[in-house]
DNA sequence: AGTGCTATGTATAATGC
DNA sequence: TGCATTATACATAGCAC
């Protein structure tokens, strides 16, 4: 078992290289903790291989944009003798700790609210709960964008009768929650009882959304 | 001269951090060197310090525009808000978040699409990009849900005439940056232009939102 | 400040399961 | 194939100039 100099070259042998990538990859995402946390430094990283589906990033998605943004503004970056001393670095950290807990708040109240939002749309669960005024609100806010979809179809030029729309769209991405027996039975006569929405499953068990899902998440294809 | 065992903490000695980030930074390149050559791998790296004039960029400008492009070309990236902590870093981390990272990921994407979903109902903005086909499904559930809420309405005894409908509520939950301007007279007019939607904003600051929104998020209060 | 040096901590190549 | 182990190569903290 005695380890040979490492030779700086390209490793033929398949399983050999996968074995030292991932192995390496490890060991260069810790170096990279280790230099941010020690010196306080500012380092993203990207590793593309063929052997992760997603690229490997550090520290994150955000962090490369942060990161690279701080990078695209070279021209800036003139007043570079600014030192870190100890105080002006607790209290830069703790101004971007602060900063990023609040964005972090915002976010996930942003979506949780959205979320619950979204679910009391599809699943008319939460409308028990809503009063009058309440159910107006909602009502207004939901005729306003009826209209213009409405207005968008008549300039594209479609016709179209309410009763004949056969919707291809058969569920929507929702957490599946068991829900509780006593209200399964939903009243909506004609149309389907509304049901906890679920993914899309194809056979080989990824998701597969709805072609205008994947055309509003990524508008540039 | 016996070697310490580094702590994983900031240096607070200027002239001993400055020399660690030089023989660090160093150390790094040449590893992420390595690796890119070992395993034919595409890497980028940028190191942002006050050491340096300009930012440390590896393997050159444009090859970290090669390797963003091709991180950007990755959609699933966009939600992936699986990060690791700049803060306390702990080696088995980076196990345990890869062996989640699937879950986390499915669970950020229902999340995005949800509040992409609902943004498109509520900003009218999504709607240029979708077909009549699209259309045609979104009115339809749309429809659906007014009906439930008519129903809902009905139920309760109340007579609601759409054009009498007088909503309090005028924003709703969106990303956006809070206007401290105190909104306090409601321009209810009658049919208004969809426009983004924002917060809700205070006296205080703080993001206030209609009482049904808080009935949904806090159900017990 | 920027060298260079060495002892020692760490990363990891090779091996076995 | 992947994970654990171990011996070894390598990185680098501390010191001297």
């Amino acid at each position: 078992m005695t380890r040979k100099k490492v030779k700086l070259a390209y490793i033929t042998d398949d399983s050999a290289r996968k074995a030292t990538f991932k192995k390496r990859k490890k060991g260069l995402i810790k170096k990279v903790e280790e230099l941010s946390i020690l010196c306080d430094i500012d380092v993203c990283m990207i590793i593309c291989s063929p052997y992760d589906a997603q690229p490997e990033v550090y520290p994150s998605s955000s962090g490369v944009q942060r990161v690279l943004a701080r990078f695209k503004n070279m021209p800036e970056i003139v007043q570079s003798k600014k030192m870190v001393n100890q105080e002006s670095f607790l209290r830069n950290r703790i101004a971007k700790a602060n900063e990023q807990l609040e964005k972090q708040r915002e976010e996930n109240r942003e979506k949780e609210i959205t979320r619950i939002m979204f679910q009391t749309l599809m699943g008319a669960k939460g409308l028990l709960g809503l009063s009058i005024v309440d159910l107006k609100d909602l009502r207004w806010l939901i005729e306003q964008k009826l209209m213009n979809i409405k207005m968008r179809i008549e300039r594209i030029g479609g016709t179209l009768a309410a009763q004949n729309c056969k919707p291809r769209l058969m569920a929507l991405a929702a957490k599946g929650k068991p829900k509780s027996e006593g209200e399964s039975a939903t009243p909506v006569g004609a149309v389907e009882a509304a049901r906890p929405p679920r993914f899309y499953a194809s056979v080989d068990g990824m998701h597969r959304w709805p072609q205008w899902f994947m055309r509003l998440i990524n508008p540039q294809e």
